[in-house]
DNA sequence: CCCATTTATGAAAGCGCTTTCATAATATCA
DNA sequence: TGATATTATGAAAGCGCTTTCATAAATGGG
């Protein structure tokens, strides 16, 4: 057919025997246009396989069509579940996801965004991430923005979150509830939200049950696999004694379980392991992990609604979700 | 500092007092612009926060610096590598990668793969997937394509991709030189043409060592975690004995793992376990996993550089790569 | 010190599209 | 049937930018 050469609308006009203004009319679709006309600009458009060129269209409408997606790795199951929902949310509508990979660098992040909106992404959704609230502000001001899995109190009606802290409460408390006092944490990355409301929701816990926090039983991973294996060689090396583990993420906990396994020290027999997220990978592990599940789909999907509604000008509300605990094999009665 | 109201070019040029022609010179920077104006005009640019409108650009220049990349899945540990690769290959220069999730689903891609055309995108890395030859070689007469993790007979110099069938007959005789014998085999998905190399492989390999193959010993998976339990369910249901799996990918090893746990089946000390692709997670599986490593990130990383020098019209040479057993502790010797 | 170059700059065209505006064709009603 | 309201269609403007073209200013050589 075409070899290399740009159909334009001009060759369908051409070919059709029409203005382009009419062919411009037909396909947007909302103008009279006669049958006649109609048809042949259809056909037009079918043999020479027309692509409509979204800069033009774009340039003068304004629009993109596009919204931006800024994940923080490709890769990581949580971000890649909040993908997936918002994914499934902008599907079958008009509306084109732009994704970006932050790698969980401010500057990154920022260089994406600035990309994105360069791009002229009618609307932008971030998820997670260390770009300040400050910045995140004067986007959101310029641009629909939605901000997934990390709360900024300056833009509430702007972010899609779960309490982190309740939802650590939930899982320490259900290892309080099997009996187990000297409960051991492995924290995530030092600075990062998240991490501190687990932390805090653990100590709260605690506190809420009389039990005195142990500081040396308190590690801090970096949310990483690699970083669980270390967490328990601290802690296995202070040689303060344990009976659970509640690890700050998933990741975290596999690789707590792998080292626990290299000591020949039994889950959930010698002691109970608890993650937070309830990755696919989770029920997987050996044994399958009891754990905390952010629901990540579903956090992705309603920033996708949202995020359109905000486009459409329909009414909308941030939707408030929770994490629930998920019963599996990782953790047992103390004796 | 501005609301909304977006900053064009004609804001910089009447703010530093200059043409719109000489705001472009100086933001292009490959003309002669005195040293006066060019400082005006980046004043202006920096206090209006002005960020030039790529559609615009994009629509004078018939580039859009964007390159296109099309995966199959968010959250699968592979593909999310090979993306990993493309963006650190990318990282940098001054294309920005758009993204696009096929779902596996031949239509979402092709739908996927228009919606980038129409944004313009100056080349296009698709990853897998499941497009038909034909289709991708229509495309690749229009556009820079390559295409990474899938081998297209006709299309030889825009693949990049290893040698299933050579690296699993890596991992197959691995397993016979530590004297397992019966073999099974956990297959991909159906009509997958790594699934079919990898299977092809597998029985190479074992007419190789001059053993023969026993149909019952391969079962049909999907590539997903899942598929692996079922896998092993119905292997054991058939009731001959096996001394080891392979697996034709990590993911389905982790499934078989843990239908192997349920069972009290040990692993390596009752039966020997290999996978494909050594996801970072593989390390981390109860016991470590021995897999055939796909070097994912590098196949991402020379996609982006073959596609950048075709877009900059150097010269280069499709890298040709290999897969290689990393042994770790799921196989033992046969005993 | 004058004429030929070179250099800096603005005006204007044009990229492919949408949309307003004007006009021609057609339908509607008293 | 004539006047008016509708509908269909093309011409043209304009979206924000790059780049050619033309021109004015600066430079240099004899």
């Amino acid at each position: 057919m075409n070899i290399k050469d740009k159909v334009t609308i001009d060759d369908i006009a051409i070919s059709a025997n029409v203005s382009i203004s009419t062919v411009s009319r037909v396909l947007r679709g909302n103008v009279n246009v006669s049958e006649s006309k109609r048809e042949a600009v259809l056909k037009a458009v079918e043999e020479l396989d027309y692509q409509p060129n979204m800069f033009a269209r774009g340039l003068v409408s304004g629009q993109s069509m596009a919204i931006g997606v800024l994940t923080q790795n490709f890769g990581s199951p949580f971000y890649d579940e909040i993908l997936q929902g918002v994914v499934q949310g902008l599907y079958g509508t008009d509306y084109f996801p732009l994704f970006a990979d932050g790698q969980w660098d401010p500057e990154v992040e920022l260089d994406a965004i600035t990309a994105m909106m360069q791009r002229q992404v009618d609307g932008l959704i971030i998820i997670g991430g260390f770009v300040s609230a400050d910045d995140l502000f004067q986007i959101s001001n310029r641009i629909p923005l939605i901000v997934v899995a990390r709360h900024i109190p300056d833009l509430e009606d702007h972010c899609i979150y779960i309490d982190n802290s309740l939802a650590a409460i939930k899982a320490t408390k259900y290892l309080l509830e099997l009996g187990h006092e000297r409960i051991a944490h492995i924290s995530g990355r030092a600075g990062h939200p998240d991490a501190y409301a687990r932390l805090t929701g653990y100590k709260k816990a605690l506190s809420d049950a009389g039990i005195d926090l142990i500081e040396a039983l308190i590690v801090e991973g970096n949310f990483r696999r690699q970083s669980g294996v270390l967490a328990v060689e601290t802690l296995l090396s202070r040689g303060i004694s344990f009976s659970a583990i509640f690890s700050a993420n998933d990741q975290m906990a596999y690789g707590a379980r792998l080292a626990l396994h290299r000591r020949g020290i039994r889950v959930p027999d010698d002691l109970s392991l608890i993650g937070f997220d309830d990755e696919p990978a989770a029920s997987f592990m050996i044994p399958p992990l009891t754990t905390v599940r952010q629901p990540a789909v579903e956090l992705g999907f309603e920033a996708a609604k949202v995020i359109l509604a905000h486009l459409t000008d329909e009414p909308f509300s941030i939707p408030r979700l929770e994490a629930e605990l998920v019963i599996r094999e990782s953790a047992a009665f103390n004796r």
